[in-house]
DNA sequence: CCCGTGACTTTAT
DNA sequence: AATAAAGCCACGG
């Protein structure tokens, strides 16, 4: 198994400072990657211990199976968010 | 060892 | 704007 590439997203993931956010796809090509999906595994099964929340989507979108979940912690972060008719997005000016 | 799955991205139709 | 296809990675069956 890669465990470069699992404890470089993890490594990678817990850089990130409050109130900022990366997208999958900006993770991987920091570690050398251009897996997204892989980014998106490690996470599911490893991220419990990383701010995962701070990892979304290319479009400002958080995970598809925390979208709720996440935003409370935007919140508490003061990640700046943008409201949007029926949900929200995360600023672009969030993006590292 | 092969295949499907999932917290994805990008380009093309 | 919406949908399709291809590329990528770890894991379980």
């Amino acid at each position: 198994m890669n465990e470069e590439f699992v404890e470089g997203v993890l490594a990678v993931v817990d850089g990130i400072p409050p109130g900022r956010v990366m997208s999958y796809g900006q993770v991987a090509a920091v570690i050398g990657s251009r897996s997204a999906r892989g980014v998106g595994r490690v996470m599911a099964l490893y991220g419990s211990d990383v701010p995962w929340w701070r990892v979304v989507r290319a479009g400002g979108h958080p995970p598809t199976c925390h979208e709720a979940s996440a935003r409370e912690h935007y919140v508490e972060e003061g990640t700046p968010l943008i409201e949007t008719p029926g949900g929200y997005r995360l600023s672009p000016a969030a993006f590292l």
